[in-house]
Formats: structure tokens, sequence, C-alpha cells
DNA sequence: TCGCTGACCCAGG
DNA sequence: CCCTGGGCCAGCG
């Protein structure tokens, strides 16, 4: 087990769960709400560690840009998670884009 | 221990 | 609106 880094994790997955069906959050929101403002790319690791069966909607984290980040590997994972997305009622453009104005997330800061 | 990579983001041109 | 460069931190060889 390692120290930090996975409780660092579990933060993140943490915040991910509480993205309630037919929102989506950034990476960048994840990480601020994990402690870790202006660190997204930790939010990308966290959830490329996600592990498969664990009930995390992984899929409704999406950047900045409102697309869905090409994973490396161009894997067909990339896919489903449009597929998951459209299931939950979020529409996407011909430019593969989800209106944010919308579907984003309005979280809470914890007090 | 050092260096490179990466499911990102923002400012400029 | 699109493309480029710089910056941030954790993980891996």
């Amino acid at each position: 087990m390692v120290q930090g880094g996975s409780d660092l994790y579990e933060r993140i997955w943490k915040v991910a769960r509480r993205i309630p069906r037919g929102k989506v959050a950034t990476y960048g929101m994840l990480a601020a709400l994990a402690g870790r403002p202006g660190q997204p790319r930790l939010a990308g690791y966290a959830m490329r560690n996600v592990p498969d069966g664990s009930g995390i909607p992984w899929h409704r984290v999406i950047n900045a840009r409102g697309e869905i980040s090409p994973r490396a590997g161009g894997s067909i994972e990339s896919g489903m998670q449009r597929a998951l997305l459209e299931s939950e009622g979020i529409r996407f453009d011909e430019t593969g884009r989800i209106d944010l104005n919308a579907y984003l997330w309005k979280a809470r800061i914890r007090r």
C-alpha cells in the first residue's frame, strides 16, 4: 500500500462519486474539490487508476473544453464513455462537445 | 536519485 | 474559433 498517493486518489474518487446522474464535472473541478486546486492532472491520474467495478462514475468526468479527453492508446473506452453519458440524457453536438452551461455539475465547497 | 510522460488548464497569437 | 507554449504534480524506469 502506497502512502499519500492512494489517499489522494481516494479523496478524488470520493468527490467523483458525488457527481449526480445526468451531470458532468471537469478534471480541474475534481482536483479543486479534492483539495488540490490547479492540479487537474492529478484527477486524470486518479481516473486512470479507478478500480473496475468500483461504482465510480468516471465517465462523468470530462475536460474543461466540454469534450471527452482522448486516452492513451485510443482504447474503445473513450467511445463507451460517450455512450454512457448519452444513456443518462446528455447530448453531444456535431463537434462532439457537451453544453457545460447546461450539464456541468454545480458542486458546493465543503465546510 | 534524475528525467520523462501524462484521462489537464490557461494565456497569447 | 483553432493552434502553441508554459506550468503544475505524481508515477515509473
